[in-house]
DNA sequence: GAGTGGTCTAGACCACCAA
DNA sequence: TGGTGGTCTAGACCACTCT
């Protein structure tokens, strides 16, 4: 044979199918581990092993003393539009923002070079969590180069600041007003801390934005990482076309 | 105890650490599973385990006969770019496309919707995907309805044409010009068929982007549907700020 | 206490790769 | 042919939830 013994992928493969089929609805138990060993006839760690196959694809959820659930496959409950700020996340998503750090750090070579500023050289970082419901949905870290950070009326490493729309209105005040933003989208899997602090569920991904603002002059004015749950957020863009 | 025992985590969790300080690199092997089992005096499926959850974080690539691979985390390698067209694609991933299927089709419940037509009504579906190197790197899926498609000076229900700037020259020619796109962008793990399209690593997203092209009159012209993997594919947008 | 899933073991056999 | 990872077993013990 060219394969090996299948019932690892076999079972899970049935099961994927009757979730698909709609036999089993998001919400639903799925059978319990010793009815399936009943059912096929194999060891409790084969069902187990097909049943964790499952979970890493997002489509159950077993619980400890509870049983396993069949998961909702794609709650996309939320947008986050870019080049907004975030009063526009209250308003569209009826959640809340909280500025959990805010200091004086010195730039590692990443952010130096995404700001256009000496390695090491200071910036202001700010980490905010985004929530809606119980539950932090997104966290964001954002870097401010010293020659703008300065030059603001307000102490951006003090966490009281903790409003996006007066900072860039601040910024515009200091001589350094933001014009555009260029964010890159991609994905990837959770570290495990992110998978503590946004409560992700095996199998599930996060979305990372990587935005950077500039002004006029095309010059950096500050650099954000947005990481968000992947089943929760989005990124909504509307661009004219020219072609 | 609170936790069982913990063999697992502890083992995923040391070589995690090793990894991220670079006593293991990118490409390096990892050691073997014996050799694991001599180190931590545990037994194969538990050291198994530990590997195969580093496999699905996307840290470790087992191979048969060979041995376990540290992977490239972030290896993004590509960019798609929004409100261009493929020719976009090829001029900056040196990538190739091509069109995999095209036929007329009735339009399901969710494409109907975003097209604003009857639920069953005539569509042209275009699949394409999008290569670099060896191997798919993005898939499309594309529903243009009757009253665009079949304005145009060609027949899309064929596969021979494959150029999506011409497309929209079409469009507008035929008096359909496109005016705005807007793409929503979001994550999650692959289907299986998703996982073969794309040859996808175990513990790698997908990365989804949902996109639909209107006109000056804001009426939609067509939707798509791209669907890339997450460790070989980002999406960039630059938005002029208001604030 | 009965039932659920989580971890671990010691051993077996298989598929694959490289020398 | 020897080493690597993949699958599977039968049984044990543990942690958690619900009644």
């Amino acid at each position: 044979m060219t394969n090996p013994r299948v019932w690892k992928s076999q079972i899970a493969h049935e099961i994927r199918t009757k979730i698909s089929e709609g036999h089993y609805q998001p919400g639903d138990m799925l059978p319990s581990i010793p009815d399936l060993i009943q059912h096929y006839q194999v060891s409790r760690e084969t069902v187990r092993a097909a049943i964790a196959l499952l979970a890493t694809e997002g489509l159950a959820l077993p619980e400890r003393g509870r049983g396993t659930i069949v998961r909702d496959t794609h709650p996309v409950t939320m947008t986050y539009t870019p080049g907004a700020a975030s009063r526009t996340w209250k308003e569209q998503t009826q959640g809340s923002d909280q500025v959990v750090y805010a200091a004086w750090e010195e730039a590692d070579p990443g952010v130096a070079e995404t700001l256009g500023i000496a390695e090491g050289g200071p910036v202001v970082r700010r980490t905010r969590h985004f929530t809606r419901g119980r539950g932090v949905v997104q966290t964001v870290d954002q870097w401010i180069p010293q020659h703008v950070a300065g030059a603001v009326a307000v102490d951006l490493a003090n966490r009281e600041v903790d409003d996006q729309v007066n900072l860039f209105e601040l910024m515009a005040a200091a001589g350094h007003a933001p014009a555009t933003t260029t964010e890159t989208v991609g994905a990837r899997m959770p570290t495990p801390d992110e998978r503590e602090d946004l409560s992700l569920p095996p199998g599930t991904p996060v979305h990372v934005t990587h935005r950077v603002t500039r002004g006029e002059d095309e010059s950096p004015l500050e650099t954000s990482l947005f990481v968000g749950a992947g089943d929760r957020v989005s990124s909504t863009f509307t661009v004219p076309l020219n072609y």
